[in-house]
This record gives structure tokens, sequence and C-alpha cells, in this order.
DNA sequence: ATGGTTGTATAACAA
């Protein structure tokens, strides 16, 4: 069984529904990640997903933040808070089992600056999620993690790499609590796939004409457990999204897995 | 130099 998997910040779920519908009708994924949904549950277009074939299920705030998955099936078990998480949190993490594949998906916190108190909940957010995989999962069971990480991994993934060095985004204590999350056992599938390719994810809206420029950071990922990496048989990004009007600031990355090649434990 | 644009919601705030 081939199965698509994407993941997608869009910004907005109510100003980017159009660009989302079509994408979804273009590339026909399994399941879609979504991220700064920005809107409740009652004001999110569920309507409009299942006209299209798809499931949501979401975990929403009022203005910023939100995720969601998209699924043509409905999953089979689904958590909407990180261990210890209280309801006042801002909605950053949900989780789905879909297809036998834990699917998680994080909009990790931006950090706005090095020295400003959210960057330490950034680290601290990453930490915790090392800590809920390492206590519920096996690294041998087949899992995803996608999503807006908000952090370019290597030097090749962000622009201008000696200019944004310490800046939010690519600091060396961000790379280093990527690689803490990694450690416990997972691939960069689209580093995998294309290992030499500068590839970004996002480019910003205040720099005048980035996308046009290619001035942007690859800082959406979809990461995932060694019999995943196995199965997988492509990860790429879409850009064409990004160059429509009224686009996000990010653009879809997706894998394809072959998912009986899993089943059969080859 | 510390800008710029966008979405949400309708005044600022976050990115």
């Amino acid at each position: 069984m081939e199965w698509k998997f994407a993941t997608f910040n869009v910004n907005g779920i109510r100003a980017r529904l159009p660009i989302v519908l079509q994408w979804l009708k273009d590339h026909e994924p399994h399941v879609l990640c979504m991220q700064e949904i920005k809107s409740q549950e009652k004001n999110f277009p569920l309507a409009a997903f299942q006209e299209a074939g798809y499931v949501v299920s979401l975990r929403g705030q009022k203005s910023f933040n939100g995720v969601a998955i998209a699924c043509r099936t409905q999953p089979e078990e689904i958590l909407y808070r990180l261990d210890g998480e209280d309801s006042e949190e801002e909605a950053r993490f949900m989780a789905a089992k879909v297809d036998g594949v834990w699917v998680v998906n994080t909009y990790v916190p931006q950090g706005r600056s090095p020295d400003h108190p959210a960057f330490q909940f950034k680290l601290a957010f990453l930490a915790r999620l090392k800590r809920w995989l390492q206590e519920k999962f096996q690294p041998d069971s087949p899992l995803v993690w996608a999503g807006d990480i908000n952090v370019a991994p290597a030097a090749m993934d962000v622009f201008d790499p000696q200019r944004m060095e310490g800046e939010v985004g690519f600091h060396p204590d961000e790379r280093t609590a990527l690689e803490h999350v990694k450690a416990w056992g997972l691939v960069d599938l689209y580093r995998k796939h294309h290992p030499f390719e500068k590839q970004f994810t996002f480019w910003d809206y205040r720099l005048p004409m980035s996308f046009k420029r290619n001035l942007g950071w690859r800082l959406d990922h979809i990461w995932v457990t060694a019999p995943l990496a196995k199965a997988s048989v492509d990860c790429s990004v879409d850009t064409q999204p990004r160059g429509l009007d009224k686009p996000s600031d990010h653009t879809p990355v997706w894998a394809v897995f072959n998912l009986s090649h899993l089943r059969s434990g080859e």
C-alpha cells in the first residue's frame, strides 16, 4: 500500500482554504498535518474538508497557533496533549494513530529571539517531546514526527548561514535540542532522500521578494523512525503553493511510504 | 538599519 503523507504550515486555515483544498485535490495524500490553523474548532471549515474526502481532528485556539490532522480515514486513536500539559497551554501538539502509523504533529514555538523567555520555552518543548517519545513509544515502531519544527538543522538549511548563525531558528542550542530528539531514533526524511540539496520550506513575508530570491529556511520537517525510513519511497518539498496568490509563508513537505513493505517486516 | 508583511479579529500581537 502506497501511503502519502504531508505537512503544511497553512498560516490561517480560513485564509488558506482554497490553496489547501486544491493541494489535496492535486496530491491526494492519505494524511495532511497542518500547523498555525489560527482557529478554534467552531470556526474550522470541517465541512469543506469532509466534502473533499477528509476527516479532520484538531487542537484549536483563538487567533494563534493550532494544529490539525486531515485523514482519508478516521484515526484509530487521537491524543491532544503532551504529558503534563494543562488546558491553558498553547495549541501546538497533537498525535493520531492512522493506518497503523503514529503521526505526531507539532508547531514548535518559534522562540522570538535567543534572549527572550520564549526561546527557553522552545528548548523545553523539544525536551518534553523527546521525553514523551521515549516514555510512550519504541524507536522500532512506525512513527512520524512532522510539522513546523521552527529549527533549521544545518547550515545548508538557511539562505545565509553566516548571517543567521546564533539567530532564532538557527541557534546552536536549538540544533542541539533537535539532535537530542533525533537521537531517540528519528531520520530527517527529506535529507535522507536529498543529501546535498539546498531546499527551503519557509520564506518570510517581511523580506521583499523572499520567495523569488529564494531567501528561505528549511523549518518544516518529516522525521521518521527506522522502519518507516526503510519503507519510504520519496520525500520532497512542493514549492508551487508558495508562488500562488495569497500564499502561506510556508509550503508543503510530503513523503510516500510503502506500508505493505513495512508490515511484511522487510 | 532592527525595518518589512500577513492573519486573526477588529486592537494589537505573533511570526
